[in-house]
DNA sequence: ATTCCAGAGATAATCGATATTTCTTCCGGG
DNA sequence: CCCGGAAGAAATATCGATTATCTCTGGAAT
């Protein structure tokens, strides 16, 4: 909890915001359980602040579709479901592929470097620090569509990546990195975009998602999570 | 501005939800103009109620991407330009075209049913009243999309018909439903949708999107709307 | 035994006030 | 004449308390 706090909660002096990004990784990691009850007044003393930011914090969350709010009756966490999983990554797929396509098709030196770096940066920490992995593994995907001259569709691809690390965590140790070459897909990817391969980047990406995706499904249905 | 606020807003008795519904109206049909600064305490007096209920539906349409939250300096509206309309338009057509094949994928007879009546609705209400008419416009291209078992998509989807919808507000007289015969356009549409033809379906949708947007593109390019 | 209602307690929503930050204006120095 | 900085004004963000609403328990009536 400490180093991502500092991370992205730290920096800025907003109650709302440190508030915001607390609780959205409370959410996405799991602390808080899916279908919880978030009780202001828990959240209050937990996070030590007031009532309004807590409040507002969760109205954001509610648009990330990471909380619910029940009109009168307060918030929780959204629920968890199969099919909700599986809508998640279906339009992930949709949705990455479009920015990955417009993202090489505005290739530039720079764009190529950074994505270079930010894979460099997520190979170099090792998998068992989950947090810290975690964050430059979300730092390199959303590096390669960052390119995209489309914000709108960046923030959707952002949300929905959130939404699908949520259910890793809930996963947890069900799911195993190592099983898998991950680092090899990961390289793959690379090498096709700054080959401004877009179809074989694209159709990596994918198979990339599917692999990790139908097999948490898998687990999902079977009722190994809830 | 009655009728919308009833329809939207005085239905349910929190002050939070009454403010959103209010507040996106205000600004999808451009009372509060792009860019504009957002004063709590003006908005507060406007709406008649606190400063807790109006910044947490400030913080709501932020991820509408309707209003913009600029940390420790409170909120704008959104500001408008050529490459936001044109992303919104892209958008729509892609993630439109994927709801309504989805959709037409699962039709049923209560959905069909559903879409003809949210049609008729539509075709009963003189054009002349905008605010009246935008309702049900909205209400029935939301219907067409329904039926696709995608929460997720359909929410992407209303929030790009409004991002949408407030550009038409803001070309206002400049644009004319008359000039086109837009009532065919609709007929067209629906027949397709109720034949199950997703494909023909689909490319009318997506003409009658192109056919507006590429105008409105070209109004905005010339400085006409800002 | 079951259902319905009342009342107490808990919780959410909202308000009014305070503290903090940013913006503006105006004065003095270069 | 222009630039920089400090004081005052304005606005935001936050807090603590009040009000409205819901939930749960227990008892009475059917």
């Amino acid at each position: 909890m400490n180093l991502v706090d500092k991370d992205f909660a730290g920096l800025d002096g907003s109650a709302t915001q440190r508030a915001y990004h607390t609780l959205r990784h409370l959410i996405v990691t799991g602390d808080l359980k899916p279908g919880e009850k978030l009780k202001i007044d828990g959240l209050r003393q937990r996070l030590d602040t007031g009532a309004s930011p807590i409040r507002e914090a969760l109205s954001l969350l509610t648009s990330d579709h990471l909380v619910e709010r029940i009109d009168q009756r307060g918030f929780r966490t959204a629920q968890v479901n199969v099919e909700n999983f599986r809508e998640i990554l279906a339009l992930r797929c949709a949705l990455e592929d479009m920015a990955l396509h417009q993202s090489i098709a505005n290739a530039t030196l720079a764009w190529e470097e950074k994505v270079v770096l930010a894979h460099h940066r997520m190979q170099r920490v090792q998998p068992s620090d989950l947090d810290r992995f975690e964050t430059f593994h979300k730092a390199f995907h959303m590096s390669l569509l960052d390119n995209a001259a489309s914000p709108i569709l960046l923030k959707f691809c952002s949300q929905l990546y959130d939404l699908n690390i949520r259910y890793r965590y809930l996963a947890g140790k069900a799911l195993n990195y190592q099983r898998r070459d991950i680092s090899e897909e990961h390289q793959g990817i690379l090498d096709a975009a700054v080959a401004r391969d877009a179809t074989e980047a694209s159709s990596r990406l994918i198979g990339h998602y599917r692999m990790t995706g139908d097999y948490l499904a898998g687990l999902l249905g079977d009722g190994a999570i809830t």
